[in-house]
DNA sequence: GGTGGTTGTATGATGTATCATATAGATGTA
DNA sequence: TACATCTATATGATACATCATACAACCACC
């Protein structure tokens, strides 16, 4: 049966992770979905990234970011300004604006991990994340059959 | 950084294992995604469940469901017939096809689930599910501020 | 200084996620 | 029976996921 499936409950962790976030998210006020807060994020910590870079860092494919970046651009939370070097390329920065929607989203963030989180000791939590990830490694190579 | 969050490990693993598996079902020349699979075969199981049922056993929102049903019915794989006692529903059944497809898709799932899961213990299994649980109902605890 | 391969970005097509809402059938109750 | 309410399904709107492709800028090399 399905509760017996592990990817059930990899899935349904998630999802309500996420349903919960973004609840939250929207209680406090802000407008913005956990996956663009994401990448704006990744952009406030380092702004010298492709598309490409970004994408890899958050698990989601080129054309999302592209996506999520143009709506960013079009929400006036990030900016954009041509690179000199590289004309196919924009240096993006966090906005004004957008470091005041990164800055009220942080504590709800914090908050929700820990409300997740409950229960889970550190131990727990290492242990979570040593059999996630070899999950994802077992799964990450590519076609055996070449 | 992002790898110390565990939501991040979350993520990449249930995300590397649905891109492994489902390129595995389209080598295998079936042609379904993984969700109307699922959606397929919990109605092969009970086949007099509601859309809201079966949202529920998959872990997904019930217009999800409604729209892959209507896929499922436009390719064929699933049939469905008025039911007398209820004119909202309809009595759902899985075509000749679809059970074709199911029974194609069964061994590439039992393939993937091993590969993903290889270097796991029993145990390691039981861990996993058992906090990822928690997890889920951690969050799944509707608004405390009533 | 062309030319071919690579890289960065954008976009089309299709499917799923989520919320909100619409609609119609079913049901309970005054 | 009439009405309010609930239930089952459908659908609009917006966003993300994924693959494929287009295209332009870059780069190496002859």
């Amino acid at each position: 049966m399905l509760s017996s499936v592990i990817f059930y409950s990899l899935d349904k962790a998630i999802r309500q992770y996420r349903r919960m976030a973004q609840a939250n998210i929207d209680r406090a006020g802000v407008t913005i979905s956990i996956d663009q807060w994401l990448v704006l994020r990744v952009i406030q910590e380092t702004d010298d990234l492709t598309q490409t870079d970004i994408a890899e860092r958050v698990f989601k494919d080129q054309a999302s970011v592209a996506r999520m970046i143009r709506l960013l651009l079009e929400r006036g939370l990030l900016l954009a300004e041509p690179l000199p070097h590289d004309g196919r390329r924009t240096q993006l920065r966090v906005s004004a604006e957008g470091q005041r929607t990164l800055d009220a989203v942080e504590p709800v963030v914090l908050s929700n991990r820990a409300v997740a989180l409950d229960g889970l000791s550190e131990n727990d939590l290492n242990t979570l994340r040593y059999l996630l990830e070899r999950i994802a490694r077992n799964c990450g190579a590519p076609t055996p059959a070449t």
